[in-house]
DNA sequence: AGCTATTGATAAAC
DNA sequence: TGTTTATCAATAGCT
């Protein structure tokens, strides 16, 4: 019930994780609720997020519901052993200890440390395992490398449409420039300075500092960083 | 979510209250089965039907979820209970819990399966450990592969002696065989049915069946294998 | 219990 | 976290 399909089997991506926790435990919660109201029942619901949060409802209290899971359960098994919680830890260590262990095994095998007792038959599937892993690994990698890029260059463009922005205000400044000298200095200087009239403020770059500057660094960037980066990119991503 | 809207509220006729309750029972616990495993979520569900019937769903045991439970509201009211021996072991599940988080955390990793949140340098690190470990299963692998090839070269050798050993025997059987003939039928037979006195007992490739077999099939065997096999050995791993 | 029309829940996107 | 929307899943009402 949703955009898609889902199986269902741990979300690993953490975020999206959190926020389907987040959505289906409110379902859940409404439904124990409504479930409860409906059909008379007493409904006891505790959820412990990944995270550890505990959330909750009960129809009336939950130590009530509690109390009576409690009383059915021992009625069910008729024999209200005394020793019964701690027994229940001590076999949850164990069965824990035992999952710990095997994990350990598995991971020193993998980590290429404790490979001796194994066959030929599982060396080869561990390598295939590791190769998997090594793809999957190189390609996240790669997605990295290459979003990081993409970022750069994006920032690189907005950067060089800034310079561009720039490069124009700076001409049009110029030219208010060269307009106020004119006035400044009548038109006898005019025909002495300048030959002819600058007209779009072009051909100053030998008389002015900040403008040349701009206009000699503009289409370096613009050639070397776009054409260069962006065909990279393509070539190498699409 | 059906043929009509319906309203929150105790459903009055029995029969379809009961019929309900056990449709939206079932949805419940599916659900809350579905949110402990796609969000790695603790849930308990207990659910006392207007009968008194008690249906239940714990992602791990209902005994653990109500003990963290409690736990929980104990830490929230800041009351703690001087259970030592209990406190013991839930310490001791409490840790194994976490060594089992962050080993399958480092699992999945490993496996490839988990990789969002890493850094390219993680990766990076990943990826080198992936291909140490590569390399050492492979070496072990080529080494085991060695080992039993080598194991079967001597074994072939022993065999080898063992068919000598056979010959040598054969031959002398053959030679006794060769006296006992001359004994019983005299000298006269002895010139026409060999030529030559059989010293040694070789020349003998025609007459006899099973000696001509071993003979012929040691110096190929030996060649092949013990030439052959060596020099891949040595020149693949040392 | 089994069948659908219909509502409700929610995955994906922002 | 909240909102929106397209889809899928749950289920109300029947049989």
């Amino acid at each position: 019930m949703g955009r898609g399909k889902i199986v269902i089997r741990r979300i690993d991506n953490t975020t999206s994780r959190q926020v389907t926790f987040s959505k289906r435990r409110n379902g859940l919660l409404k439904k124990a609720k409504e479930l409860g109201i409906l059909c008379d029942a007493e409904v006891g619901v505790m959820i412990f997020s990944s995270t550890g949060k505990l959330y909750e409802f009960a129809s009336n209290s939950m130590i009530s519901v509690i109390d009576r899971y409690n009383k059915a359960k021992e009625e069910e098994n008729q024999v209200p052993n005394p020793n019964c919680e701690i027994k229940f830890w001590q076999k949850e260590v164990t069965m824990l200890k035992q999952q710990l262990q095997i994990l350990q095994e598995s991971h020193r095998q993998i980590m290429g440390e404790e490979l001796s007792g194994l066959t030929i038959k599982d060396l080869q599937n561990l390598e295939n395992q590791l190769e998997m892993s090594l793809r999957g690994v190189r390609n996240k990698k790669d997605q990295l490398l290459i979003s990081d890029i993409q970022e750069l260059n994006h920032k690189r463009e907005l950067i060089h449409q800034e310079n561009l922005e720039l490069y124009k205000k700076a001409n049009l400044i110029r030219q208010e420039n060269i307009e106020l000298h004119k006035r400044v200095y009548g038109n006898g200087d005019t025909s002495a300075a300048n030959g002819a009239m600058l007209i779009e403020g072009e051909e100053m770059e030998d008389d002015s500092n900040g403008p040349i500057h701009l206009q000699l660094s503009l289409p370096q960037q613009q050639n070397h960083a776009s054409s260069g980066a962006v065909k990279l990119g393509r070539l190498q991503l699409y």
